[in-house]
DNA sequence: CCTGTTATGTAGTGAACGATACAGAATGGC
DNA sequence: GCCATTCTGTATCGTTCACTACATAACAGG
């Protein structure tokens, strides 16, 4: 009982991989089902019988999109000292929110930010991403704390919503039209000074001596 | 000849300041003339009479938000250095993004993140403002180099687009439910070391010199 | 009063939305 | 050959979209 009835007239997984780039280019909400069948070629009814709805198909597109870009953004956390993977993974975000000929900024983030009637579950789904993603990088930041290479006081969890945000911002960015240089020196900055214990001012009086010694 | 004919029946002023919240919390999409004329208490025939288009009353609403949170936001810049500038921008930032009883986040970085047919030229006019403002943050920083603040070298186009890269993170960080102690201690991390010249990794053997007297 | 002007409420417009009913086409199993 | 099964194209479904035609209501000026 493998393959019986008419045979699909279409490659599943190339219809799939269309409908990843049609969403992340367009939204969930912006992507039409005219923009999908037409895009991908194919019939309403084929699309409905292969991927259930556009929400199932839009989950699925998400979970392939994982699959690549996000792969290759977060496998950049596996570097050895902490400080290495943050700039590792904001400078692979910044190559994967301005790849040619791919849509800019991040799926994750930009596929669904305002909840409505009809897209409620979709952006439920993506923020629950987010916030499992945060765990992630919040998780490589309390390894470096117990391997010593950040103090027993980071605040582990501010480090990362900081990290994420610049993370989000460069994916807005991308969006609004940012070159991959700019979105790189905007990643570099991020971590530009890493970290530094909060004694009181101490890091401008640094940077005044260090300036003072240029001159 | 100033006020023939029949009065208006509501208050433009309120009218626009309920659609500005509307557009706020939903974007300039997901807002349907249903929820305008729902929200506002008022029928379509006196919305297009008193502003035009929903277009029209979108661009309007922003440029209300650009009078109210914008400028709250933006005065910080005032400050007498840079360094005061640009942590007071992020702190009005992350109040301005969390206020109790108002949409969270920012309607200028959230209200039309993906161009369509549709809206195409709001897109385009809110990444124009997206754009000055970036200006008027590099030209701060410019400010503080021509002072003497910053050094003659500082990269004032990769620093303002860091600052906003955090602060449109801090925007959709706010849209996921952050509070407004997290997205206030995401604005200090971003500022935290401030400026430092970068001179190979002289901050992270400053980093290591500053925890090991710790101990 | 009457007239001109402006705003209002009712009730729609055509278009696009996501999703389907249905009949016919293409396969495997017998 | 014939049936059960699965997919395909055509032609919609009912709903919602932004927007408006039209008759009437409420004012100012005369």
């Amino acid at each position: 009982m493998t393959t019986r009835g008419r045979p699909r007239s279409f490659d599943r997984g190339k219809a799939l991989a269309r409908a990843m780039e049609l969403f992340w280019a367009k939204g969930f909400d912006g992507t039409s089902l005219a923009d999908l069948t037409g895009g991908l070629g194919i019939n309403p009814p084929s699309l409905y019988a292969a991927f259930g709805s556009k929400e199932a198909l839009f989950l699925e597109a998400v979970a392939l999109y994982g699959e690549t870009e996000g792969s290759y953004i977060w496998k950049q956390l596996d570097a050895p000292t902490a400080r290495e993977a943050v700039e590792r993974f904001l400078r692979a975000s910044a190559i994967a929110f301005s790849r040619r000929g791919k849509p800019r900024g991040c799926l994750v983030i930009l596929g669904a930010l305002h909840p409505s009637e009809s897209n409620r579950e979709i952006c439920r789904r993506l923020r629950e991403f987010r916030a499992q993603n945060k765990v992630v990088l919040e998780d490589r930041l309390r390894r470096a704390v117990a391997e010593g290479e950040l103090p027993e006081d980071a605040d582990c969890s501010a480090m990362s919503s900081f990290i994420l945000a610049v993370q989000m911002g460069m994916s807005i960015q991308a969006r609004d039209g940012a070159s991959r240089d700019e979105l790189i020196l905007t990643a570099e900055w991020a971590t530009r000074n890493w970290f530094i214990p909060k004694v009181d001012n101490v890091a401008s009086d640094f940077a005044r001596q260090v300036a003072a010694k240029r001159h």
